[in-house]
RNA sequence: GGGGCCGUAGGGUAGCCUGGACCAUCCUACUAGACUGGGGGUCUAGUGACUGGAGUUCAAAUCUCCACGGCCCCA
């Protein structure tokens, strides 16, 4: 029989549009590849920040993305609460306490928000909203320190800041709110004690990080690069997919130079007044963006187990009548929650496959199917969402397996992550090798400690350094780049957020 | 800091060049119901938008300016 033209035509318009369909069901996610759209896409159709909030800069947390930073600020909390107390000071800070320390302000003169007004009523003292807190606290710290019995003092908050940020923002990585600042304000008798607190803190930085299986890298900014009015700042650093390096911590050695310009100062055991010395070291929901960003896939997030908020979803397989599997499934999900796993049972009626998407678009970790099949054997099919390996399970041995099994994801979400950031780090000789560098990771080039030499660095190769690694040998043998001098030490190099 | 692109329902889009036929297209989402259910279901009936302001014009989603917001590239 012949074919018309105009049957033709619209069988052809009828398989573009059935083509089209499909594509749009694989395409509710960017490719990876083109990070920085599927980063953005992610937030929403996970659920995380909501972007459309009408000021530039701040972005709304969903309940879902609010849950997983509840986690991952728990385990910032109980790693300090060994040791330091948590505190809360005001947002707002008077002028003449911001204004006091001379290169503190120069870094953030430009980026300050101001409160100006009273209602209708212009104030006689402007308050600044803090962009960070010391110029809030130390005043403070000043009533508080008198004796060398009240050191070490160790606090810290988690608040929100405000930078008026010019540049291009993003959410979680560059804001005009900060929304989960945490940040530690330690005072000590000695410049050594102090010191020995920075340590300390990149030490629990990077432990943070392992517990969000983030490894990071630790290395002491070069001095151009450091915390206005700091003695010296080290920081960690993520790898992120597109080669960019995200700052996801930092520690501050302040010196006595707040101490002098706030007057803090204590009673030493000879009764004679020392000047304090101070650290500060933060953390921000960046740390939150590192973690999305190097675990998450095509298929969107994936969490390490500590910190999802859901850790396994039950979704019951459910023909015409099926209530001995939703029964059989409430029973295994109440086993689960009772074992303290945090459990969702979805009982909408979405189809399976629906649901499978959806929940590894929100990145939990495990699915456990059951239906009429699986209850005739007295078996479940558990589905790992970091590997997608499936496999049955014995129904009474569900809960044993489900621990297992999550221990066993947040080794391997580690795992790959310490190997792709091993493999993109590159040791190079010559400025041109480590430019080639940069776009895949990150460069180790050696340098003589010039801060010339340093700059140069960074314009010829348009990246920025990173600093020296904290745990490097000696290097022997090595040339800097740029003067051609011996150079004791290598620094990364990368580009940066 | 410099340059470029963009803004239409909750999300993604067509229309804009060349103003009128647009009470605005399609996909998705959402609501109600029915049939369904081992990897994104089907049908029926609904809901929902031209970022804001000013201007040009008989007439503006469409042209101009400003504001706000977003994205990309370079330093």
């Amino acid at each position: 029989m012949p074919i018309s033209n105009a049957s033709l035509l619209y069988l052809q318009i009828k398989i573009a549009g059935d083509f089209m369909k499909e594509k749009e069901k694989e395409a509710t996610l960017p490719d990876k590849k083109d990070f920085s759209e599927w980063y953005n896409e992610l937030l929403q159709v996970a659920e995380i920040m909501d972007v459309r909030y009408p000021v530039k800069g701040l972005y709304v947390w969903y309940p879902f993305g609010f849950a997983i930073r509840k986690n991952v600020y728990n385990i910032i909390r109980e790693l300090l609460d060994t040791d330091h107390m948590e505190t809360m000071f005001p947002l707002l800070i008077p002028e003449q306490e911001f204004m006091k320390e001379a290169e503190h302000i120069k870094g953030f003169e430009d980026e300050v928000y101001w409160v100006t007004h009273g209602g209708t009523s212009l104030l006689d003292v402007k308050l600044a909203l803090r962009p960070t807190s010391e110029t809030a606290i130390y005043p403070m710290y000043k009533l508080w320190v008198r004796s060398h019995a009240d050191l070490p003092l160790k606090l810290y908050q988690v608040v929100n800041t405000f930078r008026y940020e010019t540049k291009h923002t993003r959410p979680l990585i560059r804001l005009r709110e900060i929304t989960s600042f945490k940040e530690a304000h330690t005072v000590h008798a000695t410049w050594e004690e102090a010191a020995k607190q920075v340590n300390e803190a990149i030490s629990i930085y990077t432990e943070f990080y392992r517990r969000l299986a983030v490894p990071v890298l630790a290395s002491k900014r070069p001095d151009w690069d450091k915390f206005p009015g700091a003695d010296y700042t080290i920081a960690v650093d993520a790898l992120m997919p597109d080669g960019k390096t995200l700052q996801v911590g930092t520690a501050h050695h302040l010196g006595d130079n707040f101490a002098r310009t706030f007057d803090i100062k204590y009673e030493n055991p000879a009764g004679e007044q020392i000047y304090a010395n101070q650290t500060c070291y933060g953390i921000s929901e960046r740390s939150i963006a590192a973690l999305i960003s190097i675990h998450g896939d095509n298929k969107g997030l994936v969490l390490p187990p500590e910190v999802a908020p859901i850790q396994i979803v039950v979704i019951p397989i459910v023909f015409k009548d099926s209530s001995e599997v939703i029964e059989a499934c409430e029973k295994v999900s109440e086993l689960l929650q009772k074992d303290g796993i945090r459990t969702k049972l979805d009982l909408s009626d979405d189809r399976p496959g629906a649901k499978y998407y959806k929940w590894e678009m929100k990145g939990v970790p495990l699915r456990l199917e059951i239906g009429p099949r699986d209850l005739k054997n007295n078996v479940a099919v558990l589905v790992r969402r970091d590997t997608g390996e499936k496999q049955q399970v014995p129904i009474d041995k569900i809960v044993h397996k489900v621990h297992e099994l999550l221990k066993s994801i947040h080794q391997n979400l580690f795992e790959k992550a310490v190997t792709d950031l091993q493999s993109r780090i590159f040791t190079c000789s010559s400025l041109e090798d480590a430019k080639d560098k940069l776009s895949a990771g990150i460069s180790l080039l050696p340098w003589c400690g010039e801060k010339k030499c340093g700059l140069q660095i960074e314009e010829k190769i348009g990246a920025g350094i990173l600093g020296i690694p904290t745990e490097q040998k000696e290097s022997q043998n090595v040339q800097c780049p740029v003067c051609g001098r011996d150079a004791s030490v290598k620094v990364y190099v990368a580009k940066k957020y």
